[in-house]
DNA sequence: CCAGAAAATGCAAGTCATTTGCATTTTCTT
DNA sequence: AAGAAAATGCAAATGACTTGCATTTTCTGG
């Protein structure tokens, strides 16, 4: 584990929502070349610290999105599944993977076997819905304050 | 309807695998500049005649995959889920949509509103993984025959 | 600690799916 | 058929991501 990895991995670890490459840009404090973000991120995720998937909004177009992969005590990977508001354009996080069954069962009725699936809700948040039914449509809210 | 949006509306109809804009292109019959393809799959997944999702893959990169739309007679959409085979490139039926509980689950659980969703699966196919055993390893093999 | 090998990094340039601006053509409305 | 609106083609741009290669850092064994 070089710096610039362990500072990546170290940026994906603390943050509570998946990040863009970009996203580390904007956070990394250590000097590294937006090429070594990119390999860095390959690195990770070809050795298990992190993971990613796709997705497509109409603020930031189609961008890949990483988060670091816990593992369990049994060796497994505890991967998670996000929602992405619209509107706000925040992460929600869905918690630990609960479609390990269904896929179980399209191996099993295909034959197949599946290696890898990338899952992601889009929609609107609650904090965009109740500022939508209060007042007819405002702009693009800030970040939500944490709680007092 | 312009010629144009009916000729890819077919396409995708006749298809039995998500296209991508290029497979697309690769497909028409008819006269049409690649960006007027593109501007029709926007317009068709507008429309509701097709929806899409980004897959990644080894040989393609990541692309945006389409396919159309079935309407059911209570007029929702009878969407599909796709596996992708890592190996020879083709995409398996999953059959229709089988996450809807998942889904309204969450939006009661977190209060959001699901507008979206993308799922889909990779991994080795039955045919792959039996080359797999038999022989080791083979390179790629051309698309599976339709069954005598 | 040190030399050499291997791996990682920076920089510049390239790739490639997709988008955009604008002039022209086609389609729609009256 | 005339004018307005929408669709299309062409050329150029965009933007995320990749690649080649020279340089620097890290690793490994002595
Ligand atoms: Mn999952
Ligand atoms: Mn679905
Ligand atoms: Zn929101
Ligand atoms: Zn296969």
């Amino acid at each position: 584990m070089t710096r610039a990895r362990k500072h990546i991995l170290d940026i994906l670890t603390s943050s509570e929502v998946p990040l863009s490459a970009q996203d580390i840009e904007q956070r990394k404090t250590i000097e590294m070349n937006s090429v070594t973000v990119y390999r860095t991120l390959h690195y990770l995720e070809a050795h298990e610290y992190c993971d990613s998937f796709p997705l497509t909004c109409s603020e930031h177009g189609t961008e890949r999105y990483y988060s670091a992969v816990h593992h369990r005590t049994d060796g497994t990977c505890d991967h998670h599944h996000w929602f992405h508001c619209i509107e706000c354009h925040q992460f929600i996080d869905l918690g630990t993977c609960r479609i390990d069954e269904l896929i179980a069962g399209y191996e099993k009725e295909l034959s197949v076997s599946v290696v890898g699936h990338s899952l992601s809700l889009t929609g609107v948040c609650a904090r965009c819905l109740q500022t939508r039914d209060h007042s007819g449509n405002r702009e693009h809210q800030g970040p939500p304050q944490a709680e007092g």
